[in-house]
DNA sequence: CTCGACACAAAGTC
DNA sequence: AGACTTTGTGTCGA
């Protein structure tokens, strides 16, 4: 038990490591929520009422296209300590009035806000993606700290997640998320500290659940490089307090198992006792440059440590690498893929030695775990169905529906 | 039938 | 306006 007291220091930017600019995740910085495309300012809640587009929202005009991510999972129990006034990390005498507190670990609410926003045609019943063509993958992350969590009287400064110490619940013995939830509450898991989050995309059959590989292209398409999606370094916002208010139902034309729609265990409790403040960006980001020159090398790993964090992440030019099966074929199964973003927390490697196989980044990074840093999956939300065509739209036309893209 | 590669063209950007 | 870039997609061979 607490091993999350232990002081919490940012740890010193290290050096910049250069990125193929075109294979790096694009980060907003300084963009507040409400000038986000409108599929990432859309309630889980709303979204979930239709998947298809966001009808009349408060988030605005509904996207022409955008695929939503409906369906959250929560694999670990995300706790913080309580947070110190003020807009800076706390100071070293704030540190040791937090390890004095660090006994009290506070749940932390995750929502992982996601849309695909190019590449996606709805064509009667069910989403359709060109293997060939590209798709654009937008993430934001919102927490929401417990009211118990924040600094008494609550003053009106604005509070950033820099404001608090989060940690991860390890459960080497028990992959359920109930127990671990109840075991974690009982003081009887190991607590690592976080360093940073980290989101990803991947991609998995809708049915089996077997990985589907995902590329992501340069701007060279053809003649670049092409590698699987990185572990993107981000940043998460505070929430508003809502989350719990948002009911995860299926929408209608889905056919989701009911364990797919299982909800973080801390949230369950109940929704008032959670701080309001406006998702405001404050991206710390030390570099707005996406176009840096290429590098010589490319490692996953070393790029969620050496990338600016930012708190809006956009995957650009991800293609799936291979077309499901049985397109347009009658009498046969129809094979769908779904598009999955999950958030990470990495922890020291050696805070959890003991943390038993399942800690590895599931993204198809075998080096995950390298350079000291484990990957710790907190929450996931997926996408239904998509079924991903392998040959030109001209080919599908006289079959179901035009051909062509709408984006 | 799938997939990678090459090629062409439309649309966007500078 | 023209050159260049980006992206969609037609086609072909493995």
């Amino acid at each position: 038990m607490a091993a999350s007291a232990s002081a919490h220091r940012p740890p010193p930017p290290p050096p910049a490591l250069p990125l193929l600019p075109s294979l790096a995740p694009q980060y907003h910085h300084h963009l507040p929520l409400a000038s986000l495309h409108p599929a990432l300012a859309v309630s889980v809640a709303s979204i979930a009422a239709s998947s298809v587009a966001a009808s009349a929202s408060a988030a605005g005009p509904a996207p022409l296209s955008g695929l939503h991510f409906i369906f959250p999972r929560a694999s670990r129990t995300l706790l913080c300590t309580p947070s110190f006034s003020g807009s800076r990390p706390p100071s070293s005498s704030q540190q040791q009035q937090q390890q004095q507190h660090a006994t009290s670990l506070h749940p932390v609410r995750v929502q992982i806000n996601a849309a695909i926003n190019r590449g996606l045609r709805f064509e009667a019943v069910r989403w359709i993606a060109y293997r060939r063509n590209y798709l654009s993958i937008t993430i934001n992350v919102v927490f929401d700290i417990p009211l118990a969590a924040l600094p008494a009287p609550l003053c009106s400064r604005r509070l950033t997640v820099d404001n608090h110490t989060f940690s991860v619940v390890l459960d080497p013995s028990s992959s359920s998320r109930s127990s671990a939830a109840a075991a974690a509450a009982a003081g009887e898991q190991k607590v690592v500290r976080v360093k940073f989050f980290a989101v990803t995309v991947v991609a998995e059959d809708e049915v089996n659940g077997r990985p589907v590989d995902l590329v992501q292209h340069t701007s060279k398409r053809d003649h670049g490089p092409r590698r699987k999606p990185v572990i993107a370094r981000i940043r998460p916002t505070l929430g508003d307090g809502r989350l719990a208010a948002a009911p995860l139902v299926p929408s209608t034309h889905h056919h989701q198992p009911a364990q797919a729609l299982d909800r973080p265990a801390s949230a369950t409790a109940e929704p008032p006792d959670y701080y309001y403040s406006p998702a405001v960006a404050t991206a710390t980001s030390s570099s707005s440059d996406d176009n840096g020159q290429p590098a010589s090398s490319f490692d996953p790993v070393a790029s969620a440590h050496y990338e600016t964090t930012a708190e809006v992440v956009c995957f650009e030019r991800i293609q799936f690498k291979r077309a499901t099966a049985n397109n347009g074929r009658k009498n046969t199964a129809q094979q769908m893929f779904r598009v999955v973003t999950i958030l990470y927390a990495a922890v020291d490697e050696s805070d959890c030695s003991d943390g038993g196989p399942d800690h590895q980044a599931t993204n198809g990074n075998s080096n995950s775990n390298s350079g000291g840093i484990r990957y710790l999956e907190i929450q996931r939300v997926a996408t239904g169905g998509i079924m991903v065509r392998g040959r030109s739209p001209g080919h599908y036309a006289d079959r179901v529906g035009g051909g062509g893209l709408i984006q």
